[in-house]
DNA sequence: CTACATGCAAAGGGTTTGCACGACA
DNA sequence: TGTCGTGCAAACCCTTTGCATGTAG
């Protein structure tokens, strides 16, 4: 499960080009946190990440953290468990459905798919746990967020959700 | 996009049945707070409910809200966009790739699938904006959690997290 | 050298908790 | 009537922000 040390290297270099074509400064923190996310078997919380950056900068701040990962995933070089920076919603939806989420605003339109249905969980999963439901997530840009400023978007999917 | 009254009515009942049958009271608000589930369409946040369930009992705290729809998720009637009660988590792993994710601990893997690479999205969902990226997530009990006592859970999720 | 990044500490916002009062079974 | 639920307000925790200092390019 580890990543092998090369793996490792390869996606820690991944990163770090990645931040540099952005024109941003590499700082060694910024650094250290790259080779963190690139070595991460599993899906780390700030705090974790904090945590173990610590041991070879530590006088690393913990906002250094949020700011750092915020920006890889602004670019794209990570990504989130869930939609970033959103508080809990429900759905009440009770039948087998699937959604289509805005990284931009957020918001989350449900859709039904027969074929999605007949997905079968590989075999390796279903040694996992015990499999309960199984849900497609389609990630994208909502054609309000296309043609809508920045600033707009978040204002505007929060009231609008309801 | 709206449901029909006797959809609503029906999603309703669906809830408070759930409820009774679960031996909990069923208090002025809690039915409230069902019909404004089983009436929503989006996916409102706590505060998203606590507003539209103020119009019809001004004096409900916000607190009853969220004791309500936790209670209400832990009997499965309703579901949750992302994973509840979560920080953020973030994911290094730039290939493409799924999750698994444990209900009680929080606990995500990946896993890989040539076949869900290959799912098509419908025409209607493309519709919604510009498709990015299409995840599947697998929701389920881990092993662990299986056999594991309810009040170590969480403690060992968030510790061996990284 | 100069713009940008960091650390610190305090603020912010969502969610939870303790407790006394009120209401369902 | 007794137990469980509610409202209130304070506490909590994760995340963000403002600002003075430090540093990569």
């Amino acid at each position: 499960m580890q990543p092998k040390p090369d793996d490792i290297e390869l996606r820690a270099r991944r990163l770090e080009q990645g931040l540099r074509k952005a024109g941003i400064k590499l700082t060694h923190q910024r650094m250290v946190i790259c080779r963190e996310m690139a070595s991460a078997t599993g899906h780390p919380d700030a705090d974790a990440v904090y945590k173990a950056v610590r041991e070879k900068v530590p006088t690393i701040a913990l906002d250094t953290v949020y700011r750092t990962l915020w920006m890889l995933l602004d670019l794209r070089l990570i990504d989130t468990l869930g939609i970033p920076r959103e508080r809990t919603r429900f759905d009440g939806n009770a039948k087998p459905h699937h959604h289509f989420v805005c990284t931009k605003c957020g918001e989350a339109r449900d859709f039904y798919s027969a074929a999605f249905e007949l997905l079968e969980v590989p075999e390796e999963v279903r040694a996992f746990g015990d499999v309960q439901r199984t849900q497609v997530e389609v990630r994208g840009v909502c054609l309000r967020c296309l043609e809508t400023s920045d600033s707009e978007r978040r204002a505007k999917g929060a009231e609008e959700r309801s």
